[in-house]
DNA sequence: ATGGCAAATATGATTTGA
């Protein structure tokens, strides 16, 4: 059996929505991760993606943040927010789908390396090491996705130069990212041959996107069973052609699982 | 050194993002 599991900060579900629901009839995405979905609960099209045909669970608030996660099947085991860190913000939503624990976050971005916003990012990766970790005592197929808000390496930027002593690039933050893979997770981007110059990001100024001037912060980590039932990991730089683009592409992991 | 763009909130300018 073919799965296939993307991620995508669409940056406001309600100007997205439908380059949301033709991804999900143009592809054959199985389960489509959203962050900054910048709604409340009660706003949520959840009429427009059912009548779809969708299955769908969401976190959201007000104005900024806020996840969720559409399927073509069931969804069961619902985890909103981080049972471990109190939380104002909407910024995890995890289910289970089948055999695979699919946790879709939304890490904090931190502004700046000495901000009060970075020491919250820092505190918020540390509770989500503790979740994962629990979660992957109790499930073999983890998936954690999402748009992380850091770059792994400077192959992931388009110019490091720039960006050094930056949020997104710091060693406190590529720290806390290999203490979240070495839990025994992968970066499935990264078990296969790519370009140079993958990004998932590319910032709206500029004509950045025409420049291929970006990151790849989106990203897919698999435990090492899905990793090895994985196949095939790539960006999909459609949609940020579009009109009315998010500044994320979608990326997406294909999975061949047994059973 | 600064702003560039986009979205939300609100209706003018500010906050946030990455």
């Amino acid at each position: 059996m073919s799965l296939k599991i993307a991620t995508w900060n669409v940056n406001s579900l309600k100007v997205r929505l439908s380059q949301v629901l033709d991804y999900m009839r143009d592809t054959d995405t199985d389960v489509l991760c959203l962050q900054e979905i910048k709604m409340t609960d009660d706003a949520f099209p959840i009429d427009t993606i059912t009548e779809a045909g969708l299955h769908v669970n969401f976190s959201g608030q007000k104005t900024y943040n806020g996840v969720a996660i559409i399927s073509r099947t069931a969804q069961t085991e619902v985890q909103k927010n981080l049972p471990n860190f109190q939380d104002d913000q909407q910024r995890l939503i995890a289910v289970t789908i089948g055999s695979v624990r699919v946790i879709n976050v939304y890490v904090v971005n931190g502004q700046a390396p000495d901000t009060d916003k970075f020491t919250y990012k820092m505190n918020w990766l540390k509770a989500l090491r503790e979740y994962v970790s629990n979660e992957m005592r109790l499930h073999q197929h983890v998936v954690l996705l999402g748009d992380f808000n850091i770059a792994p390496t400077d192959a992931d930027v388009h110019n490091p130069d720039k960006w050094l002593g930056c949020n997104l690039v710091s060693p406190a933050e590529r720290q806390a990212l290999q203490e979240l893979m070495d839990l025994g997770l992968s970066d499935a981007f990264r078990l296969f041959e790519q370009p140079e110059k993958s990004f998932s990001w590319w910032d709206y100024r500029q004509m950045a996107f025409r420049r291929n001037a970006g990151l790849r912060i989106d990203l897919i980590l698999l435990s090492q069973p899905l990793a090895s039932a994985c196949i095939e990991c790539v960006i999909d730089k459609e949609p940020r052609k579009h009109e009315q683009p998010s500044d994320h592409a979608p990326v997406s992991v294909t999975l061949e699982l047994n059973t």
